[in-house]
RNA sequence: GCCGGGGUGGGUUAGCGGUUAUGCUAAAGGACUGUGGAUCCUUUGACUCGGGUUCGAAUCCCGACCUCGGCCCCA
């Protein structure tokens, strides 16, 4: 027996219909706040993805060489394959450019709960600008889908340029051992590389729940202005959040306003989303071009989403040996309105009623010899019980009346 | 990569060193060729894999694989 990949997930009617419907409710969102949407492949050139997604990523990848000896990598996020169709392919495009996305990606990861080899992700990036408008949009969007999809999250904003000011003078590298551990809230840790006083500001800087503490800390600046502004319009998008400047990510590449967004009820990989404002673009060789983004686990999003599947109308054509050709006919008419069954296991009358029963049908269309002979059908409520024998048309008026 | 809990038919479960591995459920067929949900009968179907201990292993030991928690990292 062959068996499934390891951190692979085989997706069943009742889980898909899930998925499917929740996917249907995100993309809906994305559509009326006037993003388009936009898929990239699924494998990309190695370099995307190892250029500057940081270490840790790299690690993950599911890379391999092609036939043709290319360095391949399955695509472990969507940011940076969105970033590199923007430049191959609209370049001079009037911006802002607002885009949404929904994919597979895979990382090379041990799993657990909520967490896969193979992983979907929703998102979203607006491309050509960066200002506190921009960011204040893509957070309350995030924010917005969150509550229409009944999850009770938490969000956190931080800043990295505000914590980055603090430790300027060091080298990059250590910059973001830093950063990683104060996303980590390690107190000893930081002590171990910083001198105590630095040390004790930027844990101070991350207990600091407003632009009025950090003022007090580190003085008025361009940049605690402009925070001040992006508070000040999520107030007015109606957004709750928590100012949290120990917010990190993991990517390498933001550079300003990150933000995470986490849920109850997931255990140890609570965080459904994560985004901010990165310069990727140059990077890839393209203009210096702000933009601004986050991408939504959405795996982690259907085990917390409550579904409520409707009650479709399902309908089973029920014939007798001699009128099979007759259930045929009627199912092409029934098929082209509803969810409709004909049975394809040779089974008498009592035993098709049985499947129909079975696959939740609530209506049995039953032809028979009698039936044909009269031009109708016997149309049979499978939840009452009761039957009536009726032409076609009045069957379908019938059927229609009850969707 | 690290630390723990687990893997018995499709699902669930009993057995925890000794007959043909148990029950429930599901599936297919029949009792029953013009009316479903019930009942009864029949059939199909499992000890994750590899080594070791033993006269004998589903059972004890070791390893691998898978899985579930947690760490790391991240969505």
């Amino acid at each position: 027996m062959i068996s499934r990949p390891r951190g692979t997930r085989d997706f069943l009617p009742d889980t898909l219909k899930k998925r499917r419907d929740l996917e249907r409710r995100m993309r809906s969102i994305f559509e009326r706040w006037g993003y388009d949407e936009i898929a990239t492949p699924t494998f990309e050139h190695l370099e995307l993805f190892t250029l500057k997604s940081g270490e840790a990523i790299s690690e993950e990848l599911y890379a391999f060489k092609d036939k043709g000896g290319r360095e391949i990598s399955l695509r472990p996020e969507l940011t940076a394959p969105v970033v590199r169709m923007y430049i191959n392919e609209m370049k001079n495009a009037p911006k802002p450019l607002k885009f949404y996305y929904f994919g597979n990606c895979f990382r090379y990861e041990r799993p657990q709960r909520g967490r896969f080899r193979e992983f979907w992700q929703f998102g979203c990036e607006v491309i050509g600008t960066q200002t506190p408008e921009a960011e204040a949009e893509v957070i309350a969007l995030a924010s917005t889908i969150m509550d229409d999809l009944g999850v009770k999250t938490a969000l956190h904003i931080g800043d990295l340029e505000i914590v980055r000011g603090l430790i300027k003078d060091l080298p990059s590298d250590k910059q973001a051992v830093i950063m990683r551990l104060m996303d980590k809230k390690d107190e000893d840790g930081l002590r171990e590389i910083l001198d105590p006083d630095t040390t004790a500001r930027l844990f101070d800087l991350m207990g600091m729940r407003s632009c009025d503490e950090i003022e007090g800390l580190i003085g008025k600046t361009a940049r605690t202005k402009r925070l001040r502004s992006l508070l000040n319009l999520l107030d007015r998008y109606g957004v709750l959040y928590r100012l949290d400047l120990s917010v990190a990510r993991g990517l390498e590449y933001y550079t300003g306003i990150v933000f995470e967004i986490y849920a109850e009820g997931l255990g140890a990989e609570s965080q459904v989303c994560g985004g901010g404002s990165y310069r990727l673009i140059p990077l890839f060789g393209g203009p210096d071009i702000p933009s601004t983004g986050f991408a939504i686990g959405f795996d982690r999003i259907t085990e917390i989403y409550k579904f409520k599947p409707e009650n479709e109308l399902r309908v089973a054509v029920v014939s007798t040996d001699d009128s099979r050709s007759e259930a045929i006919e009627v199912s092409k008419i029934l098929r082209g309105r509803y969810k409709t069954y004909l049975d394809l296991m040779g089974r008498g009358l009592k035993a098709q009623l049985n499947f129909a029963d079975k696959w939740k049908a609530r209506y049995a269309v039953i032809i028979g010899s009698k039936e044909v002979l009269e031009g109708k059908v016997t149309l049979k409520n499978l939840e009452n019980g009761k039957q009536q024998t009726v032409t076609l048309e009045e069957c379908l008026e019938i059927l229609d009346q009850t969707v």
